[in-house]
DNA sequence: TTGTACGCGTTATCAC
DNA sequence: GTGATAACGCGTACAA
């Protein structure tokens, strides 16, 4: 059943039957309803594949994720889809094992023709790349940074945040704080760093290198850390640790070898993910507004869909200290 | 840049640069260098608008979901990527929010050929529906039973698995145990509840009421149960919950009253998340192979969009307990 | 081994 | 308001 088989049970032409189907006001109301009656009648459904071909376009976007498995993304595409639905964008997961080959096909999708847009993560292309790929296509880079002219992106200030938790970790009365970064090496890292450097400085504290973890992925990461942490001659008595599943790793250490999380030492975490308020104590951690996050990233590239010559954009998006119970006022401060 | 245009600056024709782009072996090697040579000179790519119009179909599918910020879903999506990616089909990620509405209007995507086939989860929608759509086009529910015929199905044996849970606890000495159910009333709470009660009544035990909870969603109800529950005058000295989130809720509620988990009362969960091995204590389980069980739902789907005549297939996955520290064997036993 | 010609189903243009 | 017709880019039956 196709769009001519209606045009001649309606005695009409397959334009009328397409405006119809389109909503176009310059059809005779008369015949507009002659038409509706056939189609429901004969149970009508327009082959979105000829219009596609015939609008050139597909109609959904592309979003490239490291991985599925990290609640934050599922969280960040939550947002994208929803906003992705209002405008009848279909919403295509693909997942790139932060592998560059991967994430590279991938990209090749907007060549094909195959999706109308990217939204892409934590990159692990280079920003050559991605950038001359956004100067042909719409594309849209979410809870990143990057230089790149033409690539629109959204994310909190990471620099700040980490600062801002720092500055609370000190009003606490902690001298002696230690974080806990990631593993792969992008600019949000750097600038958590960067964060967490200032405000010791401004508090004339020193930074010590021991006190500083890199390359931890998750939370057995974070468990194995926090034990080295311990045992240091001078162990630290906060522990920031850059994501809530690594911080959930220092608690669950924390709470094996006997010291006390949110009195003894305290434990930060960052995201604000569920798991926050599952474990014991529940987790302070800074908040990323995920969801808002993922919806902002679907506007911008709907807008860059619309009329790819608009400037690139970026939506610095607010971050939120969260108090729970793994952090306290020190007794002797 | 389209096929017309490589054909030219090949000198032959359109059909010869289809056949070089679909690796036809009946080629002359000669030819097939000179298309290539052109094709990566000038960067074409191919047009996939242009194909799926061809070949009748968008070489998409679509997946379902309630929604996607439960771990659970994020895994079976995992599973159902990394498959479709080796057969070439892109996913595209619907969210029905348990909305009639919404899942009828994302199974229409099958009608307007906007995807090949679709996998669904826990369906709101009738049985007959379903059914009707299972006929006509490639159906496949996911981590669910239905009588429908057409409709392919896998999942594990969930009578089977409460049952297994209830003979290990059992087995350690409970007399009293408690269950937490799901709130949606689908056929796998039915089935999970009877294996409940097959255990109690071959155990000889009596099934008590009230220490059937239902209508239990997620963590915070399933913390609200477990404080009515150990406010009866004989409260439970094990608690099952079918889903891990809900024992989550279980465990820190008698945290915080001050009951030892794993030695004065047992909790046990249900999906084998990451979080049973971030809470304290750890928590003992019935483990769903989900990533597989989205493998499994996609080769499913697969084999009815090569040809929707195959019949319906049921694919039972083994389900496993898994002993962690929440579980104890009682003192007195 | 290659080329010609047509059709997939829709929408846009243009003429009436 | 409406209808005829030409694209959109590709794959394939058929002929050579």
């Amino acid at each position: 059943m196709k769009i001519t088989d209606i045009a001649k049970l309606a005695k009409t032409s397959t334009a009328t039957v397409s405006r119809v189907l389109n909503n176009d006001p310059r059809v005779k109301e008369e015949t507009r309803q002659r038409v509706l009656d056939i189609i429901k009648k004969t149970g009508y459904k327009r082959n979105t594949l000829g219009r596609n071909l015939r609008k050139m376009r597909s109609g959904n976007i592309l979003a490239i994720l490291p991985t599925i498995l990290n609640p934050i993304y599922a969280r960040i595409i939550d947002g994208v889809e929803r906003q992705a639905n209002k405008s009848g964008y279909g919403v295509i997961i693909a997942v790139s094992h932060r592998k560059k080959e991967n994430e590279r096909k991938q990209l090749e999708m907007l060549q094909t023709k195959e999706v109308d847009g990217a939204i892409t993560f934590v990159s692990s292309l280079d920003e050559q790349f991605l950038g001359e790929m956004a100067r042909e296509y719409p594309l849209v880079l979410c809870a990143g940074f990057t230089h790149c002219e033409n690539v629109s992106y959204t994310c909190i200030d990471n620099e700040k945040a980490v600062y801002d938790g720092m500055k609370y970790l000190l009003s606490l009365g902690h001298k002696r704080i230690a974080c806990i970064n990631h593993k792969f090496s992008k600019v949000y890292e750097y600038q958590r760093k960067m964060g967490y450097e200032r405000a010791l400085k401004e508090a004339r504290l020193p930074i010590r290198p021991e006190y500083m973890i890199t390359n931890c992925t998750d939370f057995k990461d974070g468990y194995n850390y926090t034990k080295k942490l311990m045992e240091l001659p001078e162990p630290p008595t906060a522990i920031f640790a850059f994501s809530d599943k690594i911080a959930a790793g220092c608690i669950k250490c924390l709470n094996e070898i006997g010291v006390k999380v949110g009195s003894e030492v305290d434990v930060m975490g960052f995201d604000n993910i569920e798991l926050c308020e599952m474990i014991t104590p529940t987790l302070t951690t800074i908040n990323q507004p995920l969801e808002e996050m993922g919806m902002v990233a679907f506007d911008m590239l709907y807008e860059k869909i619309k009329n790819i010559k608009t400037t690139r954009k970026a939506v610095i998006m607010d971050h939120k200290l969260i108090i729970r119970q793994s952090t306290r006022p020190m007794k002797n401060a």
